[in-house]
DNA sequence: GTATATGCAAACAATTTGCACGCCT
DNA sequence: AGGCGTGCAAATTGTTTGCATATAC
């Protein structure tokens, strides 16, 4: 993969956020330092970036999402807010139950859980 | 909400299959009984009987999909044949920590284990 | 020099919607 | 009769792709 500052930036976007943008969020925003970048390059670069495990893609009803945080994690999203939090559950050994139990050998875990925050009541 | 044979077979036929189909495969399948049945009813009923809990709506990437087992279950997604089953694990008291760790009050939960089936080397 | 990356616009796929008409209740 | 449901087609939304040009190495 050869240097681009395209890509460059776009990476550095998504990383310096934890506000999971969408590809549309990202164009905006490289839009600041590239005024000229073109929306097709974000979604190759997010599509390059995500696939080399440089980010993470997570998806948000038909929406894809983009997280800067790549240390397993789940998520929490409040359906007032539509806000969505990181957070770390105490690893359950999910690999192996789901091994011995289904005959199953998981590469990937995505866990959402929607409702309430505490912002409202 | 009113009765209607278009709503009724479509309820059927997603609760008849354990395959979670997608709209077009409903819409297949329905044509079946109701040959010109329109798409845009097909997703309209869809959306109805989910929003009214009589079936349930999966995320599967950018596509939806339905499944008619409404008891609460996650998902086991090969990404070899891309066939997903579902599975029923010790119900882990996710709600009382959700809420005692996040203050966050759950009221849904979306797991999806993606790996690799025992048909696969 | 050559292959990869880009900008642009057109193509795509999944889903939603406006409208006139039809059918439950 | 009144209103919800339907078929149809056009519109929307999010994303991908073909092509000619530009850039990294």
């Amino acid at each position: 993969m050869r240097y681009s500052k395209q890509r460059d930036i776009v990476q550095s976007v998504v990383c310096s956020t934890d506000c999971h943008p969408t590809a549309d969020w990202v164009f905006a925003e490289v839009k600041k330092s590239i005024p000229n970048i073109s929306l097709g390059t974000v979604y190759r670069n997010l599509k390059q970036l995500s696939d080399s495990g440089f980010i993470n893609r997570i998806q948000d009803g038909s929406v894809t999402r983009y997280d800067g945080n790549i240390k397993s994690h789940y998520h929490l999203k409040c359906n007032k807010c539509n806000k969505i939090t990181d957070i770390i559950l105490q690893k359950i050994d999910l690999r192996k139950i789901i091994k011995t139990k289904f005959d199953f050998e998981l590469s990937d875990v995505e866990l959402t859980i929607t409702g309430k925050c505490n912002k409202h009541t």
